[in-house]
Order: structure tokens, then C-alpha cells, then sequence
DNA sequence: TATGTGACATCAA
DNA sequence: CTTGATGCCACAT
């Protein structure tokens, strides 16, 4: 195992691990990854992440459903159309079934 | 080398 | 209910 990655890496890893139609959250992914306070730098490996296509960003969520990123999407209901192309609901850019969709890295891929 | 920053999380008032 | 303050850590300049 290669731990030579940077944290962006490791990121982008459990983000490109995250199921079709699933979601999670920084804060999960920050923990995965062994930093559970370190959600942020989550966050702003995402920031990076936007020109990788090989990420899904849109199915990363702050921990309670909002999507906290669509803005930094190209269109204002970019991220929530993809998310209900995958067949998640949202309701004012907040995933409705969250509990039930919520992926946990931790737990799954572990 | 040092300073600033953020797509978060949590708690207090 | 809302708002603010704080911690946290890797990356950018």
C-alpha cells in the first residue's frame, strides 16, 4: 500500500470509492482517513478536485445533507441535478433521505 | 519560513 | 430559532 499519497490523494480515493446514487460527508471522509477534525482540508481538496472529472464532488455533502458545494459548481442546480440523475432527492439543496443514503467510508470500504 | 485560507464540525449564548 | 466564535490541518502564495 502506497502511503505515499498526499491527503488530496487519499481523498479523491474514498471520493471516487463513493457508490453510484450514494453519499457522505466531510467529515466521514476526514475520519476514514484517520484526521476527524481535519474536515476542512477535506473540503478543500474538493476545491481542487473540481477539475478532476474523476470525481464525484456532488456526492460529497456537509454532515447534515447540504450541499454545501453547489455554488462552486458550474450552474446554480448542477450539483442537485446530479444527484437526482443518481436518484437522490433533494429539497431546497438538502438531501432528503440523508440517513438512509449516507455511505460511511469507515464502515463500508473500511 | 511565515501567513492566509477554506465545498467543515461543534458548542455557547 | 439565529448568529458567532473556535479548533483543526493540509495546501497556496
Amino acid at each position: 500500500m502506497s502511503l505515499d499519497k498526499s491527503f488530496f490523494s487519499k481523498v479523491y480515493d474514498v471520493v471516487r470509492a463513493i457508490p453510484h446514487g450514494r453519499i457522505t460527508t466531510y467529515g466521514l471522509i476526514a475520519n476514514y482517513l484517520g484526521s476527524s477534525n481535519s474536515a476542512r482540508v477535506v473540503g478543500y481538496a474538493m476545491n481542487s478536485s473540481h477539475r478532476l472529472i474523476d470525481v464525484p464532488a456532488h456526492r460529497v455533502v456537509n454532515r447534515i445533507g447540504l450541499l454545501s458545494g453547489k455554488h462552486h459548481f458550474a450552474g446554480t442546480n448542477l450539483m442537485k441535478e446530479l444527484l437526482e440523475s443518481e436518484g437522490v432527492r433533494i429539497k431546497n439543496d438538502i438531501v432528503m433521505d440523508f440517513d438512509k443514503l449516507l455511505w460511511n467510508p469507515s464502515k463500508e470500504l473500511k
